[in-house]
DNA sequence: GGTATCGGTGACCACCTGGTCATCATAGAT
DNA sequence: ATCTATGATGACCAGGTGGTCACCGATACC
């Protein structure tokens, strides 16, 4: 019998056990980090349950992170084809909001997330962090290149260039608005309506306007 | 007598390379993942040589990472006072050419900068990445701040805003141009200009003059 | 020559790691 | 009642970890 399909076997309700609290020590911990005597004791069951599941290390982390990205693609998607048509700024701002909104309703996958950016030991780091940054370009590039079109923005805009920019913002207005959850440490400047939902939305719109016309119109 | 003593009496070429190949194990592993053991053998030197130098791993990182923070402030201070008087986006480059070089050419302190910033494990890290922060800080506000007064931009500007912004492209562009050396995956858009000094002034100056106009100025 | 002081050494320690596997409990089929 | 299949267990393994310390060789002072 497969090692994966025990895991399917076993009731839903302990699946889901199993995953959350995994998702948890590899937030926390990281890869290397992580113990798996640490999780087995955590979650009440032996050690040679979560390797008859899983395989090894790799493969817990693998299915823990499998399918988060979708996640957060049907999300981009949504606030994408549903702000067709209106202005620059608005559609940026639900971007931020949509982003804003991922990384507080699944902090531990964002806490992963963070932690890969920069740490090579973790496996499959190459193809997930291809395909959250596949996401970024996959929805920014349109918004740009319709405001382009509609003549909203200039021929002349350098639509790569206007990508990175947008995606540099967005990243870092998320980790702000994530980080007390995720413990990031001291951040630059003010807070800028931490947990306040509605000093958040705020936040991203200005973001969203400075973004579109520069500091000019701050 | 003291343990750090024992390693100012020690010859400064032999301190210097302790120091350096110390920094790359850091650089490399993290943290948790550099391994002493290792370490002093890549050294050729016993494993307690480097404790009685350093008293402990937490040690060791403390004095790979001490004086790396003065070194960027001074040049960020020598490229804020050097241009002051000049226009918002000239000014902005040089801030933006300054952190790519310090980034080049301190390859393993960035490394470990990025790994640090959200990985909770590392000693020291709130005090240390506190420092770095109020360094952006430090130097971005007063730069947006004499434009403001100087008339290039309007008094309606939101400063700490435009510093978060300013801020969050001047992080990302840094480690674009520090991408290939530290293995950071995959980037988001094209290539602009790694490696090369020529393009990389090219795309300081163009994200310069995005930052300060928006996009309606590509 | 004797001795104290220094840097340098590596065997050794307790502890933790990911991973294995013989063994057990149980439930369903015959 | 017996056999089989499946999930669950935890003692056990080899290997790596940060850290220690009794000892060594050399240099300098008396």
């Amino acid at each position: 019998m497969d090692a994966s399909d025990t895991f399917r076997n076993i009731p839903p309700d302990k699946q889901r056990r199993v995953l959350e609290e995994a998702s948890s020590e590899f937030a926390r911990h990281g890869f290397l980090g992580a113990s798996m005597n640490r999780l087995a004791a955590r979650l009440g069951i032996a050690k040679g349950s979560i390797f008859k599941y899983f395989g090894n290390k790799e493969g817990l982390f693998a299915q823990v992170f499998t399918g988060s990205v979708d996640l957060l693609s049907g999300s981009l998607r949504q606030a994408r084809d549903e702000t067709a048509g209106l202005p620059l700024a608005e559609r940026l701002e639900r971007v931020l909001l949509v982003g804003a909104q991922f990384a507080r309703s699944h902090p531990n996958i964002y806490r992963i997330y963070l932690k890969m950016l920069f740490n090579e030991d973790f496996p499959l780091r190459e193809r997930l962090l291809a395909q959250v940054r596949a996401l970024s370009a996959r929805f920014l590039t349109p918004i740009i290149e319709q405001a382009k079109a509609s003549g909203e923005l200039p021929q002349s805009l350098d639509v790569p260039l206007a990508v990175f920019m947008a995606d540099a913002v967005l990243e870092r207005f998320v980790q702000l608005q994530a980080a007390p959850a995720m413990d990031a440490g001291p951040q630059i400047g003010p807070t800028f309506g931490l947990d306040d939902p509605e000093t958040s939305r705020l936040t991203a719109a200005r973001l969203a306007r400075m973004l579109a016309g520069g500091f000019t119109v701050g």
